[in-house]
DNA sequence: GTGCTTGTTGGCCA
DNA sequence: GTGGCCAACAAGCA
């Protein structure tokens, strides 16, 4: 589930680790999240440490420890962060435990998709200083929006949206939602949809804030004039038109728009 | 049992 | 070499 908003929603679930030393780790070594990862290593630089800082980018979180070290977390397609009273008791896929007198901060991920990674030292890792411009942060700009779409002016509109080196935490709901108040097709070919860089530059800010506000802050439901409520099943009915959504795979990803509204132009006949 | 799934990566092929 | 597609990863759910 975690996108953009979904993202911010959980780290905050961990801010009560913020000043508390950790008094215990636990984690299954051997657990898929943790791949590349000295886990021995990991929970020896944990313990005693106090969460300082916490951050996020796109889908990436940040977890930066007093005594210098830097815990990332993606989420993949499954993971969820959440705070627990102590002693806890670790189920089958709470993966990371760290516990402190007040507290459990878990990281939990049935289908481990998701990702841990420790970096020592008073720096940031280089994945978190090279990253790019965030949906709502000056850098991001039109111009930077037309880039990606020249860059692959073959692929689905909606593959490109989904490149996270473009647009950092736009999953696949956030996608939907953004080409169908954009009124244009996702399998549209990202080259022919120049035109739209400027409305499209705005819609996609416009959805980074109202998840965000939405869900970012304490998992609010989306109102029903958002795609969101109805693009989960078949069946479901477009709230600007009235007419029926369709839902196919497009660009590899389960994709809802609605074809009275997102239409794909007849493609040139040559003779 | 089957067939899905809100993410990412690497291999394959044009 | 480049770009795009798709299977694989793993588990839960309908």
């Amino acid at each position: 589930m975690p996108e953009l908003a979904e993202v911010e929603f959980y780290r905050k679930q961990w801010l009560p680790l913020g000043g508390q030393a950790v008094t215990g780790v636990r984690l299954h070594p051997r657990a898929r999240v943790f791949r590349g990862v000295q886990t021995a290593g990991l929970q020896a630089a944990l313990l005693g440490q106090k969460a300082s800082a916490s951050f996020v980018h796109g889908k990436q979180m940040l977890f930066h420890f007093s005594a210098g070290g830097w815990l990332g977390l993606h989420l993949g397609m499954s993971g969820s962060l959440d705070w627990r009273p102590v002693p806890c008791h670790p189920g089958p896929h709470d993966h990371l435990v760290l516990e402190t007198g007040q507290g459990a901060a878990v990281f939990h991920d049935p289908r481990m998709f998701g990702r841990v990674t420790w970096h020592p030292g008073t720096e940031p890792p280089a994945w978190w200083t090279v990253r790019p411009p965030g949906l709502l942060e000056p850098g991001f700009t039109p111009a930077l929006l037309r880039q990606a779409l020249q860059r692959h002016p073959r692929a689905p509109l909606k593959a490109v949206l989904l490149r996270q080196e473009y647009f950092p935490g736009i999953g696949n709901w956030m996608a939907d939602e953004i080409l169908w108040r954009c009124a244009l097709h996702p399998a549209l070919p990202a080259g022919q949809a120049l035109e739209a860089v400027p409305v499209l530059w705005k819609i996609v800010r416009q959805v980074a804030r109202d998840a965000l506000r939405v869900i970012g802050t304490d998992w609010g439901q989306p109102p029903a004039s958002w795609l969101f409520p109805h693009r989960w099943k078949d069946g479901g009915i477009c709230p600007k038109t009235g007419a029926p959504l369709l839902r196919a795979t497009i660009a590899g990803r389960t994709t809802c728009w609605s074809p009275s509204l997102q239409k794909l132009p007849r493609p040139a006949r040559s003779r």
